[in-house]
DNA sequence: CCCAACTGGTTTCAATTGTAACTGCCGTCT
DNA sequence: AGACGGCAGTTACAATTGAAACCAGTTGGG
């Protein structure tokens, strides 16, 4: 009846969505200024550099992602010359995705910068630290179940 | 040069992305279906009912929201009776924001449902862990930067 | 074989968001 | 006083998103 004294920072969705938000600022922009990219776009390019190809389904899949979002970044993706389609002869309705050389260096660029900024994003904490956030989120995300 | 073996379910920004969305989905579904709220409008009612009334902009530094989505976020809860406005005296520009009865009345609610999804997202996880967790987040997020 | 139900992917249309320009109010410098 | 610059908050317009309808192509039961 009387208020709960709900402390917000310590609610775990909105510290996690600030945490994100602010973990993900600087990476944001430099795929976004420099190739012009959205975030379902660098997400497709990262699956197709990590995982190799796949079709559409797989990525809205692995990534969470809506298939429309999906859709309209591998309509930009291939505008741009970052990867190509193929027609899958088993199944016709399926296209298989995969990197252009310009887009696997596209996504070199991208994953070295990633990186850094990482390194940045966990420079002063402790390793052992980082490490759990690292399994902790991965359980809390539901990534750790999905198989490649 | 060559592919420097990005793993992405490594990389933070996106575990934190992905973990967040997880983690804030069934709160979503619920302040969404019960009271048609978007997520900038539950902010701005979580931010009244926690730390009571305050400026639009004072809510925009605090939950890192641009002043356009606090803006709109103001006029649907104003609408929906849940806050009031009322002019500064002092300065004319500034609004003084507050929740109405009801809107306090919809905070308690909001902040109860709030609190059992947090407890079912971390049962299973050792208290340690999530203590850890919180701390690592504050940091990351700035918001244990902001003074209230 | 054939049609209904389903599936991968696209499109359409409405709702949400971001950017930039705008309003009215305040403070300061002259 | 008065005018220039800045600030709180709003609005207009374009870009992005989401929901649902849609289009092939496929599958499975009769």
């Amino acid at each position: 009846m009387s208020a709960p004294n709900f402390h917000l920072p310590h609610f775990l969705p909105y510290l996690l969505n600030q945490a994100a938000e602010a973990a993900s600022h600087e990476f944001q922009a430099y795929y976004r200024t420099r190739y012009g990219m959205l975030r379902a776009e660098w997400r497709v390019l990262f699956h197709l550099g990590c995982y190799g190809e796949m079709s559409a389904k797989r990525v809205c899949e692995l990534a969470s992602l809506h298939k429309t979002k999906v859709s309209r970044a591998v309509a930009a993706l291939e505008r741009k010359r970052f990867l190509a389609r193929e027609e899958t002869e088993a199944d016709r309705r399926i296209e298989t995705l995969s990197l252009t050389p310009h887009g696997q260096q596209t996504f070199e660029d991208l994953s070295a910068a990633a990186a850094r900024f990482e390194a940045e994003l966990v420079q002063g904490l402790p390793p052992e630290e980082v490490k759990l956030l690292r399994s902790v989120l991965l359980k809390m995300s539901g990534l750790d179940q999905k198989r490649i």
